[in-house]
RNA sequence: GCUCCCUUCGUCUAGGGGUUAGGACGCGGCCCUCUCAAGGCUGAAACACGAGUUCAAUUCUCGUAGGGAGCGCCA
């Protein structure tokens, strides 16, 4: 049996950190087993559905690679096979028209709620045979109301539920559209769908949709439920945690590579192995050891990993991210050196591409912050006669390599009788506005002659005329 | 309230009847060093609680506590 799997999320909201793990773990586990991963959009609640939700989810798995091989399929686009299953399962008897109103329904699971008891429908119109006037009816699935259910969870191992606490739920609404329960079990059926992985949130509803599948004569899938990831706090991921946009990491300068990794660390692991490639992860992905307990987000590792993955990575590979970057900062990639060259000077000093492209600023223009009390501490007098000496020999250079560039600046360090240190920081501040900069030789290097003699040369007559003692 | 699930350093986790309870992030120290990083070494830091089983329990069982989910004509 080839295995095939599916993401079905709801455009109700953004998708997030959560749902990106389900789609991860979903489409690890089609791709470890060689298998198929169908993405599928839930959209039956069409006042809260929206457009917007479905391009984010389109994007977001467009971006963190999460390819499908069937889909999107979209459940509006389905009703009228949803009628049609309805329908048989009303003619074999498996599901009932119910007339009780929803107000007689909140009445009735208030007054449950008041006595102690688990609310759920009474199952009063099971055997009716004549409508109600003026009701548009539901229609209830018949569950079995006795003997014991078990989910054999591919996560937690099996579960039991007594059929005696589950009630008859609706399939489809008085208005003919069906419930997600009875879109999700006919949809996993249609496409063939061997595993489910899914948040388990869903956990308590497996043992109904097992029986309406069952119903319905389609094998029972295989159910794997992940659990669920909370914010850092402890509580439900919200917006102040990790709940945002997950096109948010992509501004903000995050590989997608390391959010996949940092995700599939949540709940699951491989010895000690921290860092995953793709392919790692493919290889290595194992559901069986996925963790029960929940976990909570962390984004300190989520940039370390990022980190790990940029200093990895090869640069002309994130090259187009990276500018990007640059763009949203505002700078002109056309006026600085060429990409790959910047990000293997600063990806060791770099969390994320952001973070990148904003310490590299004053390599596309000038620095845009100057550290004031740098200056004063480092271009002072002293230095001003070893600075001019430096653009002389800096100017006179046949190249422009970090070698000869070195070679210079240790050949002024030493005539100038001063540490290598003494006139590198100097000149750091000189050329970057600050004190902290890839190697001073590298950092020379990537800025490019004409701006260094410049900036320099201002620091020579800014130190020799006496305006910082 | 009822049903179901969960519980190892602050966090992510490994382990599993006898271990100095391992790794990683973060935090501290040292080394390296032209700055900042990166890297190396190193330190502090955990088996929720109570019974039971056993020669032995962090590990197995049962409770308790705490946390979570579900109980909608939401998904």
């Amino acid at each position: 049996m080839t295995v095939k799997t599916r993401f079905a999320p709801s455009p109700t909201g953004f998708l997030h950190i959560g749902g990106v793990r389900t789609a991860l773990f979903s489409w690890l586990y089609a791709r470890h087993h060689g298998g198929q991963f169908v993405l599928r959009i839930e959209d039956t609640d069409r006042e809260r559905s929206t457009q917007e939700a479905v391009d984010v989810i389109l994007e977001g798995l467009d971006w963190l690679k999460l390819d499908h091989d069937e889909g999107p399929y979209y459940q509006t686009r389905r009703f009228d096979r949803y009628a049609e299953l309805a329908d048989s399962l009303l003619r074999t008897g498996k599901a009932y028209h119910c007339y009780c109103t929803r107000e007689e329904l909140e009445a009735r699971r208030a007054a449950q709620l008041a006595r102690g008891e688990n609310p759920r429908y009474d199952g009063r119109c099971r055997d009716r045979t004549t409508p109600v006037p003026g009701v548009q009816p539901v229609l209830r699935f018949r569950t079995p109301d006795e003997g014991v259910t078990v989910v054999e969870d591919l996560v937690r191992g099996a579960v039991e539920f007594q059929n005696a606490e589950l009630d008859d739920l609706i399939m489809v609404r008085s208005d003919g559209s069906p419930t997600f329960h009875f879109g999700v079990v006919v949809d996993d059926g249609d496409m063939g769908i061997t595993h489910v992985i899914r948040g388990d949130d869903h956990l308590n509803n497996t043992p109904r949709q097992m029986h309406m599948i069952q119903a319905l004569g389609y094998p029972v899938p295989a159910y794997g439920h992940l659990p669920m990831i909370l914010g850092s706090d402890g509580a439900k991921l919200s917006k102040r945690h990790g709940a945002v946009n997950i096109l948010d990491y992509r501004d903000e300068g995050f590989l997608p590579d390391a959010v996949l990794n940092y995700l599939v660390r949540l709940g699951w692991s491989h010895g000690d192995q921290e860092v995953f490639s793709r392919e790692d992860m493919i290889r290595l992905f194992d559901i069986g050891a996925v963790n029960a307990s929940a976990s909570r987000f962390d984004s300190e590792k989520l940039q370390w990993l990022n980190q790990q993955h940029l200093k990895s990575s090869a640069p002309e590979s994130i090259a187009a991210p990276f500018l990007r970057q640059l763009e949203r900062a505002g700078l002109d990639p056309a006026l600085g050196p060429a990409p790959a060259a910047v990000i293997e000077a600063y990806r060791e000093r770099a969390t994320t591409l952001r973070d990148l492209a904003e310490s590299a600023a004053y390599l596309y223009g000038e620095p845009r912050t100057v550290d004031e009390a740098a200056v004063r501490k480092h271009l002072t007098s002293a230095i001003a006669a070893p600075l001019a000496l430096l653009v002389a020999r800096l100017g006179a250079l046949d190249g422009w390599t970090r070698g000869e560039i070195h070679a210079a600046l240790a050949a002024v360090a030493a005539e100038s009788g001063i540490g290598f240190g003494k006139l590198g920081q100097p000149v750091r501040v000189a050329v970057t506005g600050g004190t902290v900069s890839p190697p001073i030789d590298v950092t020379l290097e990537l800025l490019g002659r004409e701006k260094v003699l410049e900036r320099l040369g201002r620091a020579v007559s800014l130190t020799g005329s006496g305006a910082v003692a």
